[in-house]
DNA sequence: GCCTAGGGTGAATGCGCTTTCATGACACAC
DNA sequence: GTGTGTCATGAAAGCGCATTCACCCTAGGC
């Protein structure tokens, strides 16, 4: 555990600092007799460069970032238990990490991932931010001020979410469009016309974007728009997803006209109104089409199978390190504002398939 | 992009550069007055500190490593369109991020993970080892000697595979243990006998291990103990599974005495086995019982559903960064060896479920 | 034989921070 | 009033490396 340097190495191949340095950095530059002394040398002692240093004094670390919040994700848990099989089900971030790091890897990076602590002192920003050459952002992990700041000083590109900073580059998923072309496929090609749609808190983006989308399309086909989402759940989670749905189904049977449709702003709440849509023993799709939102991987397995729009997630870690790379060739260009494409996914829970 | 430092930041509140280190290193040795000063210098002129100075001046950087090989695994990528879902299955190497991420995070540390590019330079260890204070590797991603380099600067936990070098960490799971459990499950519950096993190469530890537990078992048994796999497949995918499953037929047919249980070493092969079979008109379970080996998500999913030993990956991962933080508390503590436990878990395709 | 290029090497400086160690300013007790 | 602690701060010495810049040596041209 002694920790080698430069300093052993040089004495101990009768070279200088500069010499072994070189041998790193630069070894076409070194006398080939030269530079098997000092590897051999390295070897014996057990020299490993620090990066650190390296970092230090070169002003670059081959390293790229990301953060993501401390969604210690319960949730996740739960559906990793439903499917009884431990871990096989990829989480959001898992996908991201998938994609950030293949592509990091095609560019010679290094990935540094770090989850805010919840709760935890607020320097997890900066003690990525002190390491790396650039770095991803997941919405909502850190504050905006605080962003601002480190933005200065390099690199940053936000995923998900609204574009909070107009200065960084900024990546997101077509949340309105998506849900658009799905609620457009169940008016025009299942002919439903109630439909009734269940948000997330106003400020989530991305629920509010989906809602959005819906919108446009009720307008579209001539339908009552409605200004707010008929229901608003306040976790996204798929308890609630059950209560909104039996919140729809009361209110239906006081106020008559049952709906032909719900849309959900994510996949776990609509997976919830499955379940409780069978205990109530209304079927789907004959009495009612259910719709969700993201394309996880349990929306495929439950039955009936749902009919969801797929957000490209591991596409948007890799479009993270290539916009990081590319920034980082060329610091001046103008900010970018991605949107990925997202599809639309027809399974049995609308009628098709 | 300027990237201001400690100087600057003292210069604008007017104090030292030991006081603003010690402003984020230990706040309360500052008089609160003098660190707001520092701190709000610190905001308007975007300062984060360099962790990379940090670390080379504090012998500590608060990040552990993984390298893994890199399997641009094209099983892996077929196994997801297999499934229709792109990325929705977790790699293995994914589960052992996850598991060191959430360990990691537990612990107030950050994880920079690596992959060695194939072909690459052979820097990846030296950039990973040069900047984190302790790391994991997986087995047969870095060179034994580099290793053995590499661990006299810091801690280093090997995951899976054989202990190569006996004085670190390791950690593996119990291939023998399990394959053994599996196979006398097969003879025990299901009265099973002519029983043939499809290794991999000998110079895969793994594969061994499980062939040494299957011997065992047939020991065990008083049944016939072979010496060598029926079969040894160079690449333990799915292709040479199919390809293992027809030969093993054919030498049936030829020398009369089909088996009553095919045995393989992973699950990829299992799998190609089971698709063979179906075309060959071999009924499993009926005719012949199939067993695999890791668990592997896919496992699950396959008619029949496969027989298989799980495998706790992800608590591999974590139990790594405890083994990691645990070392680094008390460096002269003695090597340490963890055996993981794993489950038979049975289904179709051996006649249970 | 002398001069010139150019490649190989060393000395020295600085990257941004942590960390003694020393100093100064006070508060308190004698 | 002098002495003794305490607390807040500054000065300075590295941490391990990359990188000029200057230097020397050798090979080639004349």
């Amino acid at each position: 555990m002694s920790a080698p340097t430069v300093y052993d190495v040089a004495e101990r191949s009768g070279v200088s600092i500069a010499t072994v340095s070189r041998v790193y950095r630069n070894p076409d530059s070194v006398r080939a007799q030269t530079r098997d002394r000092v590897l051999e040398a390295a070897r014996v002692l057990g020299y490993v460069p620090s990066e650190n240093a390296r970092g230090l004094a070169s002003r670059t670390t081959g390293v790229l970032g990301l953060c993501f919040p401390d969604y210690s994700d319960p949730d996740a848990e739960a559906e990793a238990d439903d499917t009884s099989d431990d871990s096989a089900v990829m989480l959001y971030s898992d996908q991201i990490i998938r994609g950030m790091e293949r592509a990091a890897r095609r560019h010679g990076y290094a990935l540094l991932i770090a989850a805010s602590l919840k709760g935890g002192p607020e320097s997890l920003v900066a003690k990525v931010a002190g390491r790396v050459d650039g770095f991803a952002v997941l919405a909502r992990t850190v504050p905006t001020e605080d962003l601002e700041v480190i933005s200065r000083r390099l690199p940053v590109v936000m995923l998900a979410g609204p574009r909070e900073i107009d200065h960084l580059d900024h990546i997101e998923v077509a949340n309105s469009d998506g849900e658009r072309e799905l609620t457009r496929h169940l008016i025009r090609d299942h002919g439903l016309r109630g439909l009734v749609f269940v948000g997330g808190e106003k400020d989530s983006p991305d629920a509010e974007a989906r809602f959005r989308g819906f919108r446009d399309a009720c307008a579209e086909a001539g339908l009552p728009v409605p200004d707010e989402p008929d229901l608003r759940a306040a976790m996204m989670t798929q308890a609630e997803g059950e209560r909104a749905a039996e919140t729809l189904l009361d209110r239906a049977d006081r106020e008559g006209g049952r709906p032909q449709a719900m849309l959900f702003a994510n996949d776990q709440m609509a997976i919830g109104a499955l379940h409780a849509l069978e205990r109530r023993g209304v079927r789907v799709p004959e009495d009612i089409a259910v719709a969700g939102f993201d394309g996880i991987p349990l929306s495929r397995m439950v039955r009936p199978a749902l009919t969801t729009v797929r957000q490209p997630i591991r596409r948007l870690g890799e479009e993270a390190v290539e916009l990081l790379v590319q920034r980082l060739a060329e610091p001046t260009r103008e900010p970018v504002s991605l949107m990925l494409p997202v599809s639309v996914t027809r399974r049995a829970s609308c009628g098709c398939g």
